[in-house]
RNA sequence: GGGGAUGUAGCUCAGCUGGUAGAGCAUCGCGCUGGCAGCGCGAGGGUCAGGGGUUCGAGUCCCCUCAUCUCCA
């Protein structure tokens, strides 16, 4: 009964669907959070039974963890962004080291020996992959938290053995009979460690070979491992071979110990490191789990608080135990969520977008499921940022961003439900009128490609209306999906890496802050991609310095211009752009030679370098404005900076500025032009940078040190370089304001010289108008008004004297009929008669003929246009005007043809134009 | 980055295999009318996203660009 009753609700729901609306209704909105949702939860897994609290939660141990390792004289960082570098090759932060793969590689001074972080990261890489576990297995998640000590030279495996040894067991309790560990086959060191050390019975070790081999990729630093297993116990285990670790889940890896010994190059060796590191990490869940005797993180505070901030299930088929990982499911998946759009990700069909929005797609598809009212996700951030806030100071800040970005994309995928409903309703009608019992695979994969309906959600609307669906076809047709676009990736791959190789061994410091020139070395000398020893008058190249006055492209400013040059010899610079670390200077040699190892003067062009400075302030005075204009949730997306404008992008969802707030943002840019700040640019540590409030743009990364740079009330972090003093940039003018993308507006803008000059030309422009139009500058918008006006009403008066000629001219040509048979005919030639006269004519003669066959030819320009039209009654026997027509075409050299009542054509030779009309005569006497 | 779809009046959309650019709503005018989207008649409003090509002729076919939606990597 209780089952019937709630499988009609559901078909009423999802009839609503189909009919287009999606929305759970206000009834829906009113029942969240009510009382009973924090016990139904409890009861759902069981977990009511034990009241006794917790050990420690997620706060406590992030902060032991910290605690412990500055104990041992580690400097704490704050965890990166989700976002990673943009040299990196990783779309999100997948573990705690990716931060510092640079300092690993030897391409970065490490900011400390020692250092202790805790970071986020994201792992959705094989989206079909693991993400099918998540909610499922205790130990499977999206989002996870990497607790992380690491060693750049400094100490090594003793230490970092012990010290895990020390926190496991000692800071943290945990119990010593049910802790295991792995080590490298290689490895006796470590194992050694262990035993004579820490004092570990050897039935406890065991020996991996590439379980135990951590590397980052097929090159790089890489090293053995030795991993810490903790036995949840025989009741976990998945099968009677779940004997230890790496054979199953009974054995949950809680921390894993990295010693970076080597380097491996592409031919497959491994040489060693000059300096060995330690890089361990544990998942803060996985230990937070064990700390409290629980047997999945889903149980631990960290997951717990998001489930139950969910409100109530409403109708659903499903189990209670089913229920809870749909639960579970959108917990995992609204932490990783919050924390992309706070690190300055925003749903989009490409790269991290596209990610964030299969993740908060799959989750609305779990809350239906369910039966969660609609927006649920969106009302469960504040949750998250209950449970994480304290580790994450700026998920605080984000919130209402992260809310406002949600709800917008909870309601597109609402208007993709929709509309991809009323397609699906469609196909069902027509699979069911022929007869078919199932939906193909074609269909399934169109719903799903194009328009984005899950194949689920059409399995279960095509199942009501008892139709099953193909999904082995589907299947086939996604993989076909995936193989194409596979293969293109591999293909751009392989053509990216020649050429830049010889590159990444030089660094390049830039000294331009300060001035325009500098004094370096050429430390290498490229000719169409290959390194040279020199480059002559004349030719083009690029010349890598160890030191440099030149800006190569970042942040949106563009690579300078200017000389490098040595006594006699000069080479103009066009650009300037990273390689790697090093600078690479564009040009071509114009007097001289240039070789390696030459020390040379490098001197930016005053003139390029000024404006460029000017236009980038004027970036940041926009920013201020945008925000005192439109409200603080103006987040920049992007920007560039040129020598005579500057483009400059910022997440802003209400669509198009109005006139007015367009104006009042230039204006707000003008008046702290004019209030002539001095620009001053602090270098401090990247803590207390944050704490001065100054604008920073997510995603981005910074080093320990960075630069804010202070324009009146503009503050931004901040490597560009700048004006000196805001008057500097003269005028600030907006050249247009428009979109880039759902959500995303682009300011296009310029200052100083340019701007000055876009004057002059709006003022030269005008000035022409005024002078064509013998008007006042004010008059011309009213000029042109009327002259529109003038023009509407003459082309009025125009047709009218048109179609009055043409029915005069109609009338007579009528008055010539010709009778041929039974049937009347019009032909005719009319000189001086466009496409759109004759037609005019033909609508005018077939009005005053009741039955009969009109044809005209007109003649315009050396152009003959031919029309035919044939009344329906002679239609219905048989004549068709596409017939007649071809029967004239060929005398005015053209072609032609048309529908039965009506055909047009055209050609080439008005000459040819009597001969042409006396064909429809024979054509219609040959008919009789 | 690759694939699919869409772009026509202010809005929602129709326009079959190329052959005179349409409907409903909205706007304006006139008339009728005792309401809730009242009714009737009429009018204005279009570079068919932009550019190129094929063709006698392109909203329709082909190519490129842009924008929006969507899937995959």
């Amino acid at each position: 009964m209780v089952r019937g009753l709630h499988r009609n609700r559901r078909r009423g729901s999802l009839r609503s669907a189909r009919a287009g609306t999606w929305s759970g209704g206000p009834a829906h909105a009113s029942h969240r959070h009510v009382a009973g949702a924090r016990s139904r939860g409890r009861a759902a897994h069981g977990g009511g039974a034990k009241g006794c609290a917790p050990a420690m939660n997620s706060q406590t141990l992030r902060r032991a963890w910290i605690e412990f390792f500055e104990s041992k004289g580690h400097k704490h960082l704050p965890g990166a962004s989700l976002v990673p570098e943009a040299m990196s090759s990783t779309l999100f932060t997948i573990a705690g080291m990716e931060p510092f793969v640079p300092v690993f590689l030897g391409e970065a001074p490490p900011p400390a020996p020692r250092v202790v972080t805790v970071q986020r990261c994201l792992r959705v890489a094989g989206a079909k992959s693991d993400i099918e576990n998540v909610g499922r297995t205790g130990r499977h998640g999206t989002f996870l938290e990497m607790l992380g000590n690491f060693s750049f030279g400094d100490y090594y495996k003793r230490e970092a053995i012990a010290w895990a040894w020390e926190f496991v067991t000692g800071r943290l309790g945990v119990d010593k009979e049910r802790l295991y560990v792995t080590v490298h086959t290689s490895d006796d060191e470590a194992q050694e460690i262990w035993e004579r050390e820490i004092g570990l019975a050897p039935n406890r070790i065991s020996r991996w070979d590439e379980d135990n081999f951590w590397t980052m990729g097929p090159t790089g630093p890489c090293g053995p491992c030795s991993e810490i297993f903790y036995d949840l116990g025989p009741n976990a285990a998945s099968g009677p071979d779940d004997t230890g670790p790496n054979k199953g889940d009974r054995y949950l890896e809680i921390w894993n110990l990295v010693f970076q010994q080597y380097n491996r190059t592409p031919d497959g060796k491994l040489h060693d490191l000059p300096k060995k590191a330690i890089d361990t990490g544990a998942g803060l869940e996985r230990v937070l789990t064990v700390v409290n005797g629980k047997r999945s993180m889903y149980e631990t505070d960290l997951f717990e608080d998001i489930v139950h901030a969910q409100p109530n299930a409403g109708a659903t088929s499903l189990s209670l135990h089913e229920q809870l990982v749909r639960r579970r499911i959108i917990a995992d998946h609204i932490r990783a969520i919050t924390f992309l759009i706070a690190d300055g990700v925003y749903p989009s069909n490409t790269d991290r977008g596209y990610v964030l929005r299969f993740l908060t797609r799959r989750a609305i598809r779990m809350g239906r499921l369910l039966d969660l009212p609609q927006g649920f996700l969106t009302e469960l951030v504040p949750a998250v940022v209950a449970s994480l806030g304290d580790g994450y100071p700026e998920l605080r800040e984000a919130q209402s961003r992260v809310m406002a970005a949600l709800a917008e994309e909870e309601q597109q995928f609402n208007r993709t439900l929709a509309r991809g409903s009323e397609i699906l309703a469609e196909h069902i009608a027509s699979a069911r009128a022929s007869g078919q019992r199932s939906l193909d695979g074609e269909t399934v994969f169109l719903l799903h490609d194009t328009y984005g309906f899950p194949w689920e959600l059409t399995r279960e609307v095509a199942g009501e209306e008892g139709l099953t669906i193909d999904s082995v076809g589907f299947e086939r047709l996604m993989e076909q999906q995936r193989e194409r676009a596979r293969a293109d990736a591999s293909a751009k791959r392989a053509v990216v890496q020649v050429g830049e190789g010889d590159l990444a061994a030089y660094a390049s410091e830039f000294v331009g802050y300060g001035g325009l020139e500098a004094d370096g070395t050429v430390l290498g000398i490229l000719k169409d991609g290959s390194p040279v020893e020199q480059l002559a008058a004349g030719e083009r190249g690029q010349l890598i310095l160890d030191r440099t006055s030149f800006y190569a492209e970042k942040g949106g400013q563009i690579g300078d211009h200017g000389m490098i040059g040595r006594d006699g010899s000069w080479f103009a610079v066009d650009d300037a752009q990273f390689v790697g670390d090093a600078i690479a200077h564009t040009g071509s040699v114009e007097r001289g030679t240039i070789h390696r190892g030459d020390r040379v003067h490098t001197a930016v062009d005053p003139a390029w370098r000024r404006e460029i400075r000017r236009h980038h302030t004027s970036a940041h005075l926009l920013q201020r404005a945008l925000k005192d204009v439109l409200g603080d949730e103006v987040v920049q997306a992007g920007s560039w900076v040129g020598v005579d404008r500057m483009r400059f992008d910022f997440r802003w969802p209400a669509g198009s500025l109005t006139e007015e707030q367009r104006t009042r943002v230039s204006e707000r840019v003008n008046e702290m032009i004019r209030a002539d700040h001095h620009l001053v640019t602090d270098e401090l540590p990247i803590a207390e940078a944050r704490k001065s409030g100054a604008i920073m743009m997510h995603g981005e990364k910074y080093g320990e040190v960075v630069r804010v740079v202070h324009a009146g009330p503009s503050v931004e972090f901040c490597g560009g370089t700048h004006a000196h003093t805001t008057g500097e940039l003269g005028l600030f003018v907006i050249l247009s304001e428009s979109s880039v993308g759902s959500g995303a507006r682009r300011i296009e803008s310029c200052v100083s010289k340019a701007a000055e000059h876009y004057v002059e030309q709006q003022q030269r422009l005008i000035g022409a108008l005024g002078t064509t139009l013998a008007a006042r500058p004010d008059e011309i918008a009213d000029r042109i008004a009327r002259l529109q006006e003038e023009v509407r009403t003459l082309q009025r008066a125009l047709g009218d004297m048109r179609a009055k000629l043409a029915a005069s001219d109609a009338a007579e040509l009528l008055e010539h009929a010709e009778t041929i048979g039974d049937s009347k005919l019009v032909a005719a030639a009319l000189p001086g008669f466009d496409r759109r006269a004759v037609t005019a004519m033909m609508n005018a003669v077939r009005g005053g003929l009741q039955s009969g066959v009109v044809a005209l030819a007109g003649v315009s320009d050396d152009e003959v246009s031919l029309l035919v039209g044939v009344s329906d009654d002679l239609v219905a026997r048989g004549i068709k005007a596409g017939e007649l027509l071809g029967a004239m075409a060929p005398h005015v050299d053209g072609r032609g043809g048309g529908r039965p009542n009506l055909a047009q054509g055209g050609g080439k030779n008005p000459a040819g134009v009597p001969q042409a009309l006396a064909a429809v005569r024979e054509a219609l006497l040959a008919r009789r």
